[in-house]
DNA sequence: TTTATTTACGAAACCGTTTTCGTTCCCTTT
DNA sequence: AAAGGGAACGAAAACGGTTTCGTAAATAAA
């Protein structure tokens, strides 16, 4: 049997009230019955329920971020920027993971609907459509703010980087590197982030009057080993590809071991640029020239305005639509 | 205004107890009655109130994870282990990260106790007594597993790996290799695990009659600037190790860094084994050999464990001690 | 001195479920 | 026909806090 405020109460003589106000440090109750409240509860090591404040004061203090994966350098270091101003608020942060599953990330948005958090912070898996009846939903009902991948047609808040350009620069600094026969790595389902960056890679081609060929557009899947035998194929044509351009780490990396495997050069044989925030992409072999996203500062920015929607300050816009710039890191991978 | 059971009865003309028994399909209701609820609340789009069923039934249907960070493999890894079992049995898993501050543990720790969670898996932060008393309480209060990093005398089932084999394992690959000046990078407060890492280390180099020197045992910290600087002292020295094993992930990368910047060449300099299950060790420069730890499947043990406990399995020892065995994954940081 | 106001506390309603007992009504038994 | 036994549902008491509204005493204002 735990311990309640209402035991406290019957053992001091006091109402259950009165305990409950000296508790929250209310001004109706006087000092002297503060310290005597405050000094038996910490000796019974009282804890509060929970759920029976957050059922009466109808907030959870809880804030949830929703993530494909946390396998991931970008989401990591999102989720440490996350925590960051989670922190000096005073709530928590929970980690939900859809591992790509759109099913599952529906599930979770819905059970969110019972209160479970006070704002989500989410970046929708594949296969979310661009606006998404689920997520459309959700943003009426909650507090919620959209980082990196975002439904487009939603409103809501939303902290983005402009993946266009980081497409279009990253098949531009191959194409500066020599490359003329540039792969582009994307995902199967249709996130808006990828069909920017993908936009990008063909405006970068186009610009270079260079024909993008259907080919060299993969549209990979969730699992490893189907990956695997889809960059196999690629890289085992006649006309093999001189460049790629991974539009996420896992692409990227994988892309790495086929190399391997296939015995091709990288930087020589074909060149390599990777959106990804490791923390030790130099260190890779060779190391890899990168898109950098801000993944902490995106974090940071995203628990802000959701802060800010949640403490309803007013003279801020409520969907605000926050940009911010992501950098090329040239390394090995792409050497002339 | 959320829509609630109470609405549902007095809309159906049902009293709000039929009404719950109809939508947990009690037996005590008829098919017709439970159709009419069922079609009802579907159409309102009906959430239970978490707070309120929680409250009542004194369950969460959560489970927590505390671990230190979440951009390291191993936990990453495990964290996906533990949510393979979690999603079979109906659980939420919860992710908390204390960021190896032992103060936000305790904090984590004793938020707990509220109810929050129904059980806990942890892999505790440096700084952690062997027989913290927080983690010690906390294990009597609710059910806990330990996995990987555990406090020795706390009562509480744990998964583990043997620590100090795979330390004298790594060693002793590193003399093999014809190192016999071996550092050896721990963090600088005493985690059971490092501590065993350390001793296997220590044995290994007694059993090939080299003496263990005080200055190649650092004690880095949390700060990846102070790391810096202490590994770069221990690399300039004139007696400089030819040999480092890296007891935790980022310290071996950090390594892996500093020899970058000090020229040294990896494997003809100094040969280097982290303790890691990162996915692309092979695609380091050069690819690291490794201390593996079998992540995902000790994360997947350590919520078997936890779920044993929550359905109170009879037959099952209750503070069961797992050890899975971890392999040394000879790579090229470590080649003649 | 009377009236207003403040201070410090208590009683009770409430948050939205679940659960325990009844209580009907109807159908078997004997 | 009387007793017994389900089947289907309702009333009300929890669960452990918070919050509103009183109220008595103490203090200030008139």
């Amino acid at each position: 049997m735990s311990i309640t405020i209402r035991k406290i109460a019957k053992d001091l003589q006091l109402a259950v009230s009165t305990v409950s106000k000296a508790l929250s440090d209310s001004y109706e109750i006087s000092a002297e019955t503060k310290r005597r409240v405050l000094e038996y509860a910490e000796k019974l090591d009282y804890v509060p329920n929970l759920y029976a404040s957050s059922l009466k004061q109808r907030k959870s203090h809880n804030i949830a971020v929703v993530v494909p994966e946390v396998a991931d350098s970008f989401f990591s270091s999102a989720i440490n920027g996350i925590e960051s101003v989670a922190q000096t608020k005073g709530y928590h942060v929970i980690v939900y993971l859809t591992h790509e599953d759109l099913k599952k990330e529906e599930a979770i948005l819905r059970d969110f609907r019972g209160g479970r958090v006070d704002g989500v912070l989410i970046s929708v898996s594949g296969g979310a459509k661009r606006n998404s009846p689920i997520h459309d939903l959700s943003a009426k009902k909650f507090p919620l703010v959209f980082f990196d991948r975002a439904c487009e047609e939603v409103e809501a808040a939303k902290v983005l980087t402009d993946d266009f350009e980081s497409g279009y620069k990253a098949t531009q600094h191959l194409i500066d590197r020599g490359c003329r026969k540039i792969a582009f790595l994307g995902t199967s389902e249709d996130l808006e982030i990828i069909d920017l960056r993908r936009m990008g890679y063909e405006s970068a081609l186009l610009s270079n009057k260079i024909k993008s060929k259907k080919k060299f557009i993969l549209r990979c899947g969730n699992s490893e080993e189907e990956n695997y035998s889809l960059i196999h194929k690629l890289l085992c044509r006649k006309d093999r590809p001189d460049g790629i351009v991974g539009s996420i780490e896992k692409l990227a990396t994988l892309s790495y071991t086929l190399c391997y495997d296939l015995k091709l050069k990288i930087s020589r044989d074909i060149k390599i640029v990777g959106f990804s925030s490791l923390p030790f992409a130099s260190l890779l072999n060779p190391s890899l020239t990168t898109i950098t996203q801000p993944a902490f500062e995106m974090g940071r920015t995203a628990a802000t305005l959701l802060f800010n929607i949640l403490e309803n300050k007013k003279g801020e816009v409520p969907n605000q639509r926050i940009i911010l710039p992501s950098s090329l890191m040239e390394r090995s991978s792409t050497k002339k």
